[in-house]
DNA sequence: CGAGTTTTAGACCTACAGTTCAAGAAAGGT
DNA sequence: ACCTTTCTTGAACTGTAGGTCTAAAACTCG
């Protein structure tokens, strides 16, 4: 009962992510939101309550294209080595193919909010957490097929990758590929 | 002639730069930097024109101040190896403790600020050329000395190293010392 | 000491951030 | 057909961002 919704709030939230992930958090301000919604200030406040559970819930869907990705990337065929450094590459070419750069929505935002909000904090460890555990499940699927030395340590191994793409994808907002790809190659050389 | 300013402006920058690194560009009021400094907003803008141009006075700053720290750090005693993990460290373990924690001034000033303005991408570029630039020199010494493999790529492990150290610095907003610990040995594992 | 210059503090200004509200619109229930 | 509910939008509102201006104060120099 009642009027219904006229959008997507699943629409919103991508056009709104976007925003959010292009021009930061504080620098987004709620008649940019709109625009880029194309849903008017008071529909957004009335369906989302306040800018920041607007953000958080763009944070969610950011987190869940994130494993949606991983998942894929991870599949790749060949090596655990050449997996890694398709995935690695893929994201930083992504990155770079952007008009604008904007860095990784979850990185951005522990720089921007974590050291205020440690609510957010958490919420952003989990999903770094999360990106964590794909990274030691490829080195884990590596071990058993031979691929990767027993005696590497997959937790510390995927500690040290999830680091490197956190700094990659910082990197990338003043840098080009080819540094990007020699850094790739070079934190992958244990493997 | 004229009146004398009543400030020293490298203790206010320094002021200045301390609620910056801590807030965000954005997210750092003309009203809070007019506290922060103890001077008073009008005559903040007669020294320093804008909050823009104050804000890049602070990064200059804060840049001298790394590579004096750089300086220092890598001529720690002991391998090559013991050494790159020692000045890694130090800097996680400033970071962790800080009141709040707050990254990397240039990092994120990247991930704010170099996807709109490329003159702050280009200097940012620079600094981080810079810091590069410490760490390739002291792996070089290392081959020199005899410590560290002459088929490394010194400039290419530089990076990585550079690349570590931003991953660190956005990592510690979230985890603590075991971790990001870890991560340094895990990346220092080449040499 | 007076002229000329620069700094200072804070009042003042305009625009916009973030949010709420009022009035109408589109459903379902009765 | 009406009532209730939830939605829609644009206007309205409060506070602050970022910056300017001014009158007084603090110096230097001649």
């Amino acid at each position: 009962m009642g009027r219904p919704r006229s959008f997507d709030d699943n629409v919103v939230l991508s056009r709104a992510m976007e925003a959010f992930w292009t021009n930061g958090y504080a620098d987004t301000s709620p008649a940019q939101l709109a625009e880029a919604t194309g849903v008017a200030k008071g529909s957004l406040y009335n369906a989302f309550r306040s800018k920041r559970a607007l953000f958080e819930r763009c944070l969610d869907l950011y987190h869940q294209q994130i494993n949606k990705l991983a998942e894929g990337l991870l599949e790749h065929p060949g090596s655990t080595r050449e997996c890694l450094g398709y995935a690695l590459r893929s994201v930083v070419d992504s990155d770079l193919a952007q008009p604008r750069r904007r860095g990784c929505l979850i990185g951005n935002t522990a720089v921007e909010l974590a050291g205020q909000d440690p609510g957010v904090a958490k919420k952003l460890r989990r999903m770094q957490d999360e990106s964590t555990g794909w990274f030691a499940a490829r080195v884990e699927r590596g071990q058993r097929e031979g691929d990767v030395p027993r005696d590497l340590d997959s937790r510390a191994f995927a500690e040290h990758l999830a680091n490197t793409l956190a700094g990659l994808r910082v990197m990338a907002m003043t840098h080009e590929a080819p540094a990007l790809y020699r850094i790739i190659d070079t934190a992958l050389a244990a493997l």
